[in-house]
DNA sequence: AGCATTGTTTCACA
DNA sequence: TTGTGAAACAATGC
């Protein structure tokens, strides 16, 4: 489920064990953990606490002090932060803090392609996709001849939208995803921008990007929620993509 | 059985 | 060099 709406309910997750002292670590995971060995995250954390959460888009890092390491967190494709719930079957809890007194931290991922890192290198990722202003994100987004849907799911542009919640915001602000994003006029870029926010908001009030008005349809003989046309569905930058070809032309 | 998947990184190519 | 697109990654569910 994870793009930033999950990301922020994630963040939110960890703010409940700011405080407590970390007892022990499940690092064990090598995949998860790359490039770090088993323990090595362990031995940076054990007798810490973590003291602020924080997040830009997808990608979340924790603080634990003045004089301490950062945690970076990622949910991949399908994890989640679970906080103080009995240990997931099989072997998905994929990283784990436990805390004095009892409480647990871990990263729950089924599928296994989330992240646990030591001093993450977020260098890369561009501005919040909730926070970016007006005119950055003019420029940044309104560039390129790559279709705008990908130029949204590009988190070096910004960061935080995913597959479905990019199909969401284009149906909102009734952009093609496949017109080319250097294209657009500012008029269509600020509108994107507004929507973009709108959605987000709506997701995580609302408990994630599946409960937006356009998720409902976005299935094969789906139809426009407003004009009740047959949705169009194509890969556009290499996500299955649903579209209203009626209200998004182009 | 085969295919798709709400994400990211790497690699090939223009 | 820069931008773009496809493949790889791991595991699960339809």
């Amino acid at each position: 489920m994870p793009e930033l709406p999950e990301a922020e309910r994630a963040r939110q997750q960890i703010e409940r064990v700011l405080g407590r002292e970390i007892v022990a670590v499940d690092d064990r995971d090598t995949y998860v953990c790359r490039p770090h060995a088993p323990g090595e995250i362990a031995a940076a954390l054990v007798g810490r606490r973590l003291t602020s959460a924080h997040r830009r888009g997808k990608f979340l890092w924790v603080e634990t002090g003045d004089d301490g390491p950062e945690l970076g967190l990622h949910l991949g494709m399908a994890g989640r932060i679970a906080v103080d719930e009995p240990e997931a079957p099989r072997h998905w809890d994929r990283f784990a803090l436990e805390f004095a007194g009892g409480g647990r931290m871990a990263l729950r991922d089924r599928r296994r392609l989330g992240r646990a890192v030591i001093e993450p290198d977020y260098s890369h990722v561009g501005p919040d996709a909730a926070e970016v202003g007006r005119d950055v994100f003019r420029e940044r987004v309104g560039r390129g001849s790559a279709p705008l849907k990908a130029r949204l799911l590009d988190q070096g542009v910004i960061a935080g939208v995913g597959n479905l919640l990019a199909d969401e915001t284009l149906w909102r602000a009734k952009l093609s995803p496949k017109v080319p994003a250097g294209e657009l006029s500012v008029e269509e870029l600020d509108r994107l921008r507004r929507e973009l926010r709108a959605a987000t908001r709506d997701a995580i009030r609302n408990g994630g990007v599946h409960t937006g008005r356009f998720m409902p349809s976005r299935e094969k003989g789906g139809t426009c929620p407003r004009c009740g046309t047959p949705l169009a569905r194509d890969t556009v930058g290499g996500r299955t993509t649903y579209w209203c070809p009626r209200d998004q032309p182009g």
